[in-house]
RNA sequence: GGAGAGGUGGCAGAGUGGUAAUGCAGCGGGUUGCUAACCCGUCUACCCGAUAGGGUAGCGGGGGUUCGAAUCCCCCCCUCUCCGCCA
């Protein structure tokens, strides 16, 4: 959410943030009804401070046994005049909301120009792709071979996009996310949470699902919504609230289911559970002052790598064109791990910076040392990561011949030692 | 689900129609050998203004009544207690 104070003082920096992301220029528009409400809400004000003075006046005069009829008739007719003002006022606010509501952030300087993950710009490599004596398979093929992976089960219970996991794999799932925790809390200071998954409209709104991607979104029947990523309650942690300069950075991680109705993606990777209806997944959330998101950032990106390096997976590090990125972010980074069964690199992991466009939404401040009123938090996100991609990277990159997968090193203590799956696990 | 109580500044806590007491804490300033005590100031958002400064709003949220609402009326949200149900 843009600063409607902002836009009046830089109007170009907006419009080129706008055409960056394949917008129209609009500061114009901005402008026309910013200037129509602060006009009514100046009259409006002016109005008020007269009818104030008089309803004094009826006070006193009454306090000492006058007639105060002429003054009530007078602010009587002040009355309807304000009410007028200050409706065309809330008519104008709540137009330039709506407007800006639905725009989103303006790109980072840094941030390369595109129009699609084409122009996503490669930033470094880090291992390297397996080789295999014989054809990879794909992860599907490999969990349902192992009778570990159970996509007509979940289909019978749920539908397309959903999985049922037994035995090994299941075990698997959740070593990954338990690892995963245990890495971020013990090694880069992150506080884990437990939070909702069920969450109201303003929390979605704070972090820029709504009120423009509720189709992707689901919603229960009492008008709770299942939360599409562990983002949207960590983040909404700081609504409303003014932190002091000590309380920062805040950095917290949670492992929690995400559901997402795929609206967008119908026909596309249905083999497989690459893309679920549900999936877990583990989340990293830092807010800090305006000054650190920057190197937050990379802090943040570094922390879902060493994710991957402890699997001992190759990837790749993306710095996403201003036409990929999501809504709230200024910048992101997307890890794509190399998946040996597709011959290709798929996401896993995505890290933003969204600035302050997520603090503004939620009124999420602070107070800066030794000065007057509160500024805004920047807020950022990252997956750390999405744990079903793991798991299917964790069966493509380390598949056997016959069939059977070996367990990384760094998943064997939650294994109990298990060095190899395979279909008797 | 039923019944009831409540929501006022960082915290505590008054205020049932006349425009938010008071106490404590924090911060800044004054006074002052030092400390303590004491005195003054110190909320947020927005609008006008070059500045100084001025104004409007805010007592959980939103409407309404009234010349005037923390106070009266309506709707909603949240917290707590008891009962019922329940992992």
């Amino acid at each position: 959410m843009f600063d409607p104070r902002w836009i009046r003082e830089n109007p170009d920096a907006f419009d080129a943030g706008l055409v960056r992301r394949g917008l129209e220029p609009l500061s114009a528009q901005v402008l026309a009804l910013d200037k129509t409400r602060r006009e009514a809400q100046t009259q409006a004000q002016e109005v008020q401070s007269q009818r104030n003075a008089l309803s004094k006046q009826v006070g006193a005069a009454k306090a000492k046994g006058e007639d105060a009829a002429e003054i009530i008739a007078e602010v009587g007719a002040l009355k309807d005049e304000h009410a007028r003002l200050e409706e065309a006022g809330k008519t104008a606010d709540q137009a330039l909301k709506a407007f800006l509501e639905g725009l989103p952030n303006t790109p980072a300087a840094d941030v390369p120009e595109g129009a699609d993950e084409a122009d996503n710009l490669e930033i470094r490599q880090h291992g390297h792709a397996p080789t295999f004596e014989f054809e990879p398979k794909q992860h599907f093929e490999i969990g349902e071979a192992m009778g570990r992976m159970d996509f007509e089960a979940a289909s019978r219970l749920s539908g397309a996009r959903f999985v049922v996991l037994r035995g090994a794999l299941a075990r698997m799932e959740r070593a990954l996310g338990a690892f995963m925790l245990d890495l971020h809390t013990k090694e880069f200071g992150y506080t884990e949470v437990s939070p909702p998954i069920l969450v109201r409209d303003t929390a979605l709104y704070g972090t820029g699902q709504l009120p423009k991607f509720a189709d992707d979104l689901y919603r229960t029947e009492d008008d709770y919504w299942l939360i599409p990523t562990a983002e949207v309650p960590l983040t909404n942690l700081v609504a409303g609230s003014v932190l002091s300069e000590s309380d920062l950075p805040v950095r917290v991680t949670a492992l929690t289911p995400c559901f997402r109705s795929e609206a967008g993606a119908a026909g596309r990777d249905t083999r497989g559970m690459l893309r679920q209806h549900q999936f877990s997944k583990v989340e990293l959330v830092s807010i800090c002052l305006p000054d650190q998101s920057d190197a937050e950032l990379e802090r943040m990106t570094g922390c879902a790598e060493e994710v991957l390096r402890r699997l001992g997976l190759h990837y790749r590090v993306m710095l996403l064109s201003s036409g990929d990125m999501g809504f709230s972010a200024r910048k992101t980074h997307d890890l794509e791990v190399w998946l040996p069964g597709q011959d290709a690199y798929r996401e896993i992991s995505s890290c933003s910076s969204c600035g302050d466009f997520q603090a503004r939404r939620m009124d999420g401040r602070y107070r800066p040392d030794g000065e007057k009123g509160t500024r805004h938090l920047h807020t950022l996100n990252g997956s750390g990561l999405a744990v079903g991609r793991a798991l299917i990277a964790v069966l493509e990159n380390y598949q056997n011949a016959d069939g059977s997968v070996r367990v990384p090193e760094a998943l064997q203590p939650y294994m109990d030692g298990a060095e190899v799956i395979g279909g008797d696990g």
